[in-house]
DNA sequence: GGAAGATATGAATATATGTTCATATCTTCA
DNA sequence: TGAAGATATGAACATATATTCATATCTTCC
């Protein structure tokens, strides 16, 4: 791991400035944030562990979540807004799905945090 | 896939039954929730973003990440509260570094996700 | 010890967001 | 066509949280 000083020395001031490149200040860091914020919600994490496991409609994901028919569409609503989760109408019901195969991989990540972090303690 | 029927038949209970065990409606999701949390504000994503390049000082980080000096610190104070960041005083500063390496792992998803759905659209 | 640098803290405010309730929309089936 | 099932929507409310300002704490150096 790299070292940056805690002097203000004009030596570090390169160093400084690239890593303020590389951290990109623009909207980037705002998207990626914003893929985080739909999982950083209990409910909606749910939601998704739940379509991680299978494509299924309002009623089962109500079911299995917990909360309110109202609640759940509110949150499918949010996470088909942000790209998370995709939907199908089938007859009477409408069938979500994950939009994207990348958040499984982000939620496995998440699980192995936690596990981690359960071992140290 | 494994796709779930919409209909309630008794057959899908048990299907439905274990698939709402496994998304665990206890704790767990919480806490995996939170984990996300934490990444899910921009300003907060910089500083982790800038601290994966390289420990660094409180001096450093409102340097590159911008805002105030105040605001930089209520962050990391959140940061570390969640065991995302820890810090150790070296006279004047305090260096800040990331307390898990899973996030690096976990960052580098949500970079991935979001160049891949910028080259779906 | 006092001054200046570096960081942390508390209160106050504004804003975002999750939740609930009531109701609307859309679909199927008799 | 009307009723019932399934989902979506809008408004209202409560809560959480990011931000700012002022100031306190801690450290080093003279």
């Amino acid at each position: 791991m790299e070292k940056i000083y805690c002097d203000r020395e004009q030596e570090h001031e390169a160093t400084i400035q690239r890593v303020k490149e590389d951290v990109m200040l623009s909207k980037d860091v705002e998207k990626i944030s914003k893929i985080f914020h739909m999982l950083a919600d209990a409910g909606r994490l749910k939601i998704v562990l739940a379509l991680l496991k299978g494509d299924m409609c309002v009623y089962h994901l109500t079911e299995i979540c917990g909360g309110t028919q109202s609640g759940v569409s509110h949150q499918l609503r949010v996470l088909k807004d942000n790209k998370i989760v995709k939907s199908k109408r089938l007859g009477k019901n409408v069938e979500y799905s994950i939009a994207d195969e990348h958040i499984r991989e982000i939620v496995e990540m998440g699980k192995a945090h936690l596990l981690c972090s359960a071992n140290q303690e």
